[in-house]
RNA sequence: GGAUCGGUAGUUCAGUUGGUUAGAAUGCUGCCCUGUCACGGCAGAGGUCGCGGGUUCGAGUCCCGUCCGGUCCGCCA
């Protein structure tokens, strides 16, 4: 037996118990005639006491950080406990040790707040590994799991894997390949998501299938971005858009509570995507905090709380809002104090290439009631007062308006209003709001190719108002500029996203389970039938044998974990990730082969350029 | 593909206007210490300033190129 307790369970109960442990060493405290150790294993740290006045042969000057060690002895109450830890009250009066393997000193230290940096910790990622925060994160990953699976399977859902070598189709995302060696010249592809299977099995009657599955993307990576990432893919037969919603709110509510202990029991919210487009500038909105983006210039687009003065704002010779195609302005609560160094500050910001406006306009809106602003020359106190009012302005408030196109304004506004939520500390990583972002485009126009891409992907349902619509249109434009004015510009999905804290968590649609409207979906695309039944023909095929109605979501499982855990980067909750480039830095990947699998493969590699 | 920040001791960083022998903390090694838990004290070792080129009497510092890493834009059905 190599241990009868692990260090983080024995307590002041177990005094004088005959006990043996195994871990790491974390620290050697000596004091001549003793030293104390620090015992880690993953549950947590026990104080080893060596006295050379119980044994005088106990010897513990070999000892190194890391080195692992098993050790015998009582257990002892200390005479100076430690409020800090769960062990602190006791400690182990060591009677023999064994140093089951050494250590070579580690590069950096394997403590909560570490000297490594994250360059160092990837490269030695099993040491890292050892720290208690990431531990704590990949804990927190498994209750996630955990979670989803037990309220998964409390609802009747079948998991079934599906395959990792597919075929490659390439729609969206650009596919990960893998060379057959049986099929000389031919190539896999490791799946997108399970999509299509899953389909096949709501075709196959297995009504309710869940996964939490790999899916793999070869496209530039981010922080919350990887090249292999996991998804709790779900898919039901015989549902509505609003079966859809409730099932997995509650997946998520039950997530919650599982997890953080939350009781999120109100409704979700849910807003449609044109109203988070023209509210929040944003698909994606963060609903935990207000500052709601006022268009000053558009007409056509009022809502409940919104004020169309356009009328006001303009012919008083200000080009830059007389030109402008937009002009949007968002209400800073409280920071009408705001020095010039300030509101100098947040020009360059907008200024820099990632946001690339030319300006910000600022208006003061003091607590006195009066207005002080960057365009008094231009307006007076009245039409100061009417920009107040629209933009939902409260006397103390900072407005920051920003003039120009249409789409680049409106992104630009809503990134600013994520900036100034973060910097007034609107952004909590405690609070937690869901919102189900619902009536997504069925189409965007990619002007680069000239031809229509599905927004979700080909298999999204139109909303079914709009399938007339989508039958009896040709897809084709003659003009790309024109493609707003196209029919298909105004068709919705029935597709949806859930949102948390302004992050994309989760999204899905119903689908189309009808061979002709999947084939003119797929038209539409610029797909002609031979290729629609080379790349899809088994799922057209399979349209055919009784195909029920279906719909399903699929979450970023570890996007979820990062939030849940109050951090930015998903790396933090995969024990392996890759870095910027894509590259795993511990095991060196990815790498060359020899020319041996080269040839097996059938493949040769063009001269490096 | 593009923008931007960084690369100096094992590690995290500082390094002034280009000027003597490149510093600190921590880690590491040795010695001392019977109640520490960020132990303490004394002593010591440890550097091709990412790499290549250039400017200069002189480069960690300035210029050009390149590699590596972080963040973002494009991209991500």
């Amino acid at each position: 037996m190599f241990r009868s307790h692990t260090c983080g369970e024995l307590r002041i109960n177990d005094k004088d118990k005959e006990i043996t442990l195994a871990g790491w060493v974390q620290t050697v405290r000596k004091f001549g005639s003793i030293t104390f150790v620090d015992l880690r294993d993953r549950y947590g740290i026990t104080q080893l006491l060596f006295s050379e006045s119980l044994n005088a042969e106990l010897d513990a000057n070999p000892l190194g950080r890391e080195f692992v060690l098993q050790v015998t002895g009582a257990v002892n109450e200390r005479s100076n406990k430690n409020a800090n830890i769960a062990t602190g009250d006791i400690e182990i009066l060591v009677t023999t040790f064994k140093i089951l393997n050494k250590s070579a000193t580690p590069p950096f230290t394997i403590q909560d707040d570490t000297d490594g940096g994250d360059d160092i910790r990837m490269k030695y990622r099993f040491l890292d590994l050892r720290r208690n925060a990431v531990k704590k994160n990949l804990e927190l990953r498994y209750a996630v799991g955990r979670s989803a699976r037990n309220y998964l399977h409390e609802n009747n859902f079948l998991d079934i894997e599906t395959p990792f070598l597919i075929k490659s189709t390439p729609e969206g995302a650009r596919d990960f390949v893998v060379p057959s060696r049986m099929n000389a010249g031919q190539f896999y592809a490791l799946p997108q998501s399970p999509q299509t299977f899953k389909q096949l099995l709501m075709v196959s009657g297995y009504d309710r299938y869940y996964q939490i599955v790999k899916c793999f993307r070869d496209e530039d990576l981010r922080a919350d971005r990887q090249p292999e990432f996991t998804q709790i893919d779900c898919e039901m037969c015989f549902v509505e858009q609003e079966d859809i919603l409730n099932m997995f709110e509650g997946l998520i509510k039950s997530i919650f509570k599982d997890v953080k202990n939350i009781n999120y029991t109100e409704q979700v919210e849910r807003m449609t995507w044109e109203n988070a487009m023209w509210i929040y500038g944003n698909d994606k909105p963060d609903i935990r905090f207000d500052m709601k983006l006022c268009n000053l210039k558009f007409p056509s687009h009022t809502f409940p709380g919104q004020h169309d003065i356009s009328s006001l704002i303009n012919g008083v010779d200000f080009k830059v809002f007389d030109e402008a195609e937009s002009v949007i302005a968002i209400a800073a609560p409280g920071c009408s104090e705001y020095t010039r160094k300030q509101t100098d500050e947040l020009t360059e910001w907008v200024k820099r290439p990632q946001i690339g406006m030319k300006g910000l306009v600022f208006i003061k809106c003091n607590t006195d009631g009066s207005y002080k602003s960057s365009v008094d020359k231009f307006y007076d106190s009245t039409k100061l007062q009417a920009i107040a009012t629209a933009a939902n302005a409260k006397p103390g408030d900072l407005i920051l308006i920003l003039a120009g196109a249409e789409e680049k304004t409106r992104k630009a506004t809503s990134d600013l209003r994520l900036y100034m939520g973060q910097s007034l500390g609107l952004r909590k990583t405690d609070e937690f709001k869901l919102l189900w972002v619902l009536d997504f485009p069925l189409f965007e126009y990619a002007e680069d190719d000239n031809r229509w891409v599905a927004r979700h992907h080909p298999f999204t349902s139109p909303k079914p108002a709009d399938i007339d619509t989508m039958i009896n249109n040709n897809p084709v434009i003659e003009n790309a500029a024109d493609y707003l004015k196209h029919p298909y510009a105004a068709i919705k999905a029935n597709a949806y996203d859930m949102v948390l804290n302004g992050n994309e968590i989760g999204g899905g649609s119903i689908r189309i389970f009808q061979r002709a409207l999947q084939e003119k979906m797929f038209a539409a695309l610029g797909m002609d039938t031979e290729e629609q039944q080379h790349k899809f023909g088994f799922l057209l095929g399979a349209f055919e044998y009784g195909a029920p109605p279906h719909g399903g979501i699929a979450f970023g499982f570890d996007r979820l974990c990062s939030i849940l855990g109050g951090s930015e980067s998903i790396r933090d909750f995969i024990a392996f990730p890759k870095n910027n480039s894509g590259r795993d830095v511990m095991i060196d990947a990815p790498g060359t082969i020899d020319d041996k699998q080269l040839t097996e493969l059938n493949i040769s590699l063009n001269e490096p350029k």
